[in-house]
DNA sequence: CTAAAGTTTCAAAAATAATTGAAAGTTTAT
DNA sequence: ATAAACTTTCAATTATTTTTGAAACTTTAG
């Protein structure tokens, strides 16, 4: 396999999976450009790259930095913006780990607490909706924490993280 | 709020997050359903709570079933058949963590292996993205295994985890 | 200040994904 | 073997999401 043909299958793999993970194609596909790009690139350096508009481009681009994984540089004597991908993996992992808590798992925990905290009704429906609502409200938040935790380390994260749990 | 409010509000959410996580609303919802659900539901049952048509009913019970979350259940006496939702949350979250790691990251995995093999490039561009799709292999395969070996523990894996995490 | 270079916005169009519903397929009881 | 009860399938429809492209906006150089 030649290089460009890698790139290109690696940027198309990058994308499908980005949908199945809620993520829209195109900026799936931005990032995993910006990620092997030795070079900043160019809002046209992206939309020629990827075959898209110039709207497509901006706006997938300030989806990603305002999930904090990309970020604008300016070069010297340039007027045109430039992109750079976060390719620390340790930090693109805990950024991604704290945007999802913060817009999911917070907002879903609340509700999870509100529909759990219903009262006077004893019905035997009732019973059993408030006690899986309340286990699955205990469990997110308990998951949340450790996601916190864990990702606290910052920097080796997962390595740290395999040697607590294979010991 | 009352319980049927509650309970709307609960698979109403649980719908909207499954959409954010790439699962379609439908299935969310149904799996919601069931998960609050003291009793194991009919078809009928399900179609009438959630507004849905038999069609979409069918399909995406056989989807969460597929995942191995849900289960047909079969009531003495009776023809038709019910469903119920695995309740148990470590048992759900260890079936769809094997089942993403066996539909999506395995094969990212092979993609990941492939790209960063190719050879005889010698730019730095081409040696960049070697190194970087290097990196996020091995990033992804320890990942998956850290998943692998925390979901082994099966009954009470968060719990452990929490423990271990903590100390 | 003005024009050129560049970026953002957003309504309309296109692409994708989900849903319906009816026909085809199964299963079971008699 | 047959008919009733029930489930599955899938082409057509509907809904949702993404993308485009041109106008509006912003910034900078001269």
């Amino acid at each position: 396999m030649e290089f460009n043909e890698a790139k290109n299958k690696f940027v198309q793999t990058w994308g499908a999976l980005g949908s199945q993970w809620g993520i829209n194609k195109t900026m799936a596909q931005i990032h995993a450009l910006l990620m092997v790009s030795a070079e900043p690139l160019s809002m046209e350096d992206i939309m020629e790259a990827l075959h898209i508009s110039r709207g497509n481009a901006s706006m997938n681009l300030r989806g990603l930095m305002d999930w904090g994984i990309v970020y604008k540089e300016y070069k010297a004597g340039e007027r045109k913006e430039f992109f750079t991908a976060e390719k620390d993996l340790d930090e693109l992992a805990v950024k991604i780990s704290q945007e999802r808590s913060k817009r999911e798992i917070k907002p879903a925990l609340k509700i999870l607490k509100e529909v759990s905290s219903i009262e006077g009704n004893n019905s035997a429906e009732a019973k059993h909706f408030i006690e899986q609502t309340t286990k699955l409200h205990d469990f997110v938040l308990k998951a949340d924490n450790v996601l916190d935790k864990i990702t606290e380390y910052k920097d080796n994260w997962l390595t740290k993280l395999v040697i607590k749990i294979m010991k």
